[in-house]
Order: structure tokens, then sequence, then C-alpha cells
DNA sequence: CGGTGTGAAGCCTTTCACAGCA
DNA sequence: TGCTGTGAAAGGCTTCACACCG
């Protein structure tokens, strides 16, 4: 298929909803990859990433045709076109705010390290925090949060404060020049439309869980 | 408006949309609760949850007709309403199954507890973890989950295990009868249809900030 | 007048189904 | 033959716009 000429360069648009599978493909081409194969179909890629075989061809077909009619689509090159779309060909410095029980988890979780993100920064507003250390690094100050982001080019801040910090952490993020933020606290933020924010919100998530529990009709337990 | 009558009791169905926004409502209505007014309008509940204020109306509109034209909705009187239909008129038992970072800080992070989720159980493959304290919990062997699950009425698991072990901790809630699950794992999750689940996963929430993060027109930093 | 409740329109996402190609 | 790539259909969600009513 040749690139759509219009639009300088980047005519494809993917969906949002595409996006946000994209890194279960590329999870589970991880998995592919340990094995003996050199090829994967569409069908074995969604049971692996939990979806139906007709969206991974589609979600692909966003990216370009790079699969073989027949035969699926090589394993090495299409973790690479993933790897380049997600732009995780290199690493992402990354600033936690709140070095709280999470924040501290966070900092200990080798799964972002091993995923590219880099945690340059913890920052408390908590005077009695700054200077200890999590793993090897000192937590540092709130008040110095723009300098650090600065300085270290940090671009992705994620916000670990409770609620009623965030926003005006997420307003120092942005003011550093902060365009992706992952915010875990229970509070809405609001950011210029040019910054990415996702939010992941624990107390929601049981809520809804709660929801299901409560509206279903009630199975026996297994005896 | 009447209640469909047709389907014995239960003819409203909410579109799941609709009910993962319940809980943003929620919690924009306490905090209301804590003002000295006793209405408020579905413009002022949008800005809070951070949505549209015609979303507000129609998503409050499957619970039924609660709202004053005119002047809003009552305050308590939704908030009622909604503690209801989430089913948070009661607590629910919760077992934590992984006490590595995450698990740690999920047991300690009081926003559970004030939320009317209980944490009854903390379990860990690890013989050197078990035994030990986290709160006043003391963490319980994996294989007796079972038991502890059935014995304590557990309703919700929450996984916090690494990815290798998720579908085996999973396949021993459902055993036990546990029909919600939070998964933390990066792992897919295969259940049997009537059970919930719903994922957070870190590392994929930090890939998407990383897709749109190089697909941005980087914009100068400010000055 | 002001703000809800809701059909209808518009948009986005998923699924279907099959032509096309290695 | 087998599996991709993709128009087209179906389904779901969001937004609009306005009748309705306190």
């Amino acid at each position: 298929m040749a690139q759509r000429s219009g639009t300088p360069s980047n005519a494809r648009k993917i969906p949002g909803a595409a996006v946000a599978r994209l890194p279960l493909y590329y999870r589970a081409l991880l998995e592919v990859t340990e094995e003996d194969v050199d090829t994967v179909s569409s069908d074995r890629l969604a049971t692996m990433a939990g979806v139906n075989a007709a969206q991974v061809r589609k979600d692909l077909s966003y990216l370009g045709s790079y699969g073989t009619r027949g035969v699926g689509y090589e394993v090495p090159f299409l973790l690479d076109r993933i790897s380049r779309e997600l732009g995780l060909t290199h690493d992402w410095p990354v600033a936690i705010v709140g070095v709280g029980n999470l924040g501290h988890a966070l900092a200990n979780y080798g799964g972002l390290t091993a995923r590219g993100f880099r945690v340059l920064a913890l920052v408390d507003a908590d005077p009695a925090k700054v200077g200890s250390r999590v793993g090897d690094l000192a937590v540092e100050a709130l008040d110095d949060l723009v300098e650090i982001v600065r300085g270290r080019g940090i671009t992705i801040g994620i916000i670990a404060t409770p609620a009623m910090a965030a926003q005006a952490v997420a307003d120092q993020l942005v003011a550093a020049g902060v365009q992706s933020i992952l915010n875990f606290a229970p509070a809405v933020i609001t950011v210029p439309e040019e910054v990415s924010v996702r939010k992941v919100d624990l107390a929601t998530e049981l809520q809804i869980l709660s929801f299901y529990q409560s509206h279903r009709r009630i199975k026996e337990r297994a005896s």
C-alpha cells in the first residue's frame, strides 16, 4: 500500500482505541520472541492479547501492511515496527512526584526500568522525606521540581500524591515542559490540550467491580 | 418515567461506559457534600468529573429521573442513589495476592479502606514472606488461598504478582468463588464469563503516553 | 428563566465476510 | 490452501438541541 500522499508526511492517523492496544501486541510479541518460531498469526496474537483476530489485523493495518498472506507476521520485523510506533526505541526519563506508599512502590518497581522508563527523580513536599534514599535515588524537594525536570530533560511525570496536591503538581509539571502525565491521584486534573494525561484510579476500578458484583444474579459458590 | 415493564424487575441496563463514570460522579458528590449547598447542576458535576454536561445528564438518566428542572440534583439524594447502584452501601472483603512492592503499597493504602474495601487477607507464594506482618495483617501462604477466600467470604481478589503467576492465581480465586478480579500483573488472564476482570497495567499506560509524546510535533519548552 | 430529560444525529469502534495474494 | 487486508455493516457511545417543567 503506497503511503497516502497529501498531507506532508504523517498521513496515517491511528485511532485511540488501537493505540491503546499496541502495547498488548508488543508484549505478546516479546513473549513469542522467546520461542523458536519467526512468524505469528493474527489469531495467535489475538489470543495472547485477549482480543479478537479481526481486531488485531485491523489495528496492525493502521501501521501498514506488514503481514504475509497465508503465513502471518514476521515476529522481529513487527516488533521493530511497533517499537518505533510507540516510541520505545529510546528510554524516557521519568519523575515521580509523591513518595508515599504508592510512589515508593513505583520507584522500586522493576517493570518500569525493564521497559525503558528511567526514573530520574523522586520528589515530595514533606521536608521529613527529602534527603531520604529510595533505591539509588534521593528524595528531592517539591520546590525544586521545575528545575529538576528541566535540568534532566524529564518528559513524563507520574503524580502519586494525595488528591489535594494533584492539580498544583500538574501545573508545575506543565510549567516545566512535561507533556505526558500519569495520574494516580483520585482527582481530575486540568492541563493544556497539548499535554496527554492518563489516569489510574484504584478506588474507581474497585467501585466498577462492585457495581457488576452487585448486579450479578449471584451464582452459588463452587461446591 | 415509568419503569419499563416486561422483564421482571431490572429492566434498566446501564451501558458499560456510563458505569465506569459513576465513581467519578460519586467522588464529585462527596466533595460537594462538604459545602453548604444542597443541589448541584449537571454542569458543575461535569466540570468536577472532567466530562461534558450532556453526558452527566444522560448517565444519570439511566438511574432514573432524579433531578429537578431549573434547579439541579439534590446532593444527598443523588449520592445515596449512586451508592446503591454501585453497591457501596456495605463493605467488600478483599484479598491481595502477591506482597511485593505493589501488593505492599496497596495493603497500606488508606484509600481502599476509606472507600469501603476491607483488605482481609494478604497472600504470597514466597515462604520467606509468609508470617511477616504488614499493617495489622500477617502474610499467608498461597496454598491456603482457596480456604482463606471461602472462610472470610472474600468477593474481590487483587492480583499483584509477577506476570508468570497471574493465571494460576486467577484460577484459584475463581475456584474459591471470587467473581471480581483486579489484575495488576502485566499478563492477560482468562476467566469464566461470569467473572469480571479489570486490569491496570503501568507499563501499558506509560507506553501509550510514549506514543503520543513521540507523535507530537514537539513544542518548544516554556521560556 | 434555568436546567433537566431525551430522541435523534454524528462519530468512533468492533465485527463480519470475503477478495486477494504468497 | 491459509491467512492477511479491508470495505462495509453493525453496534455502541457521545454530543446536540430542544421540549418540558419547576
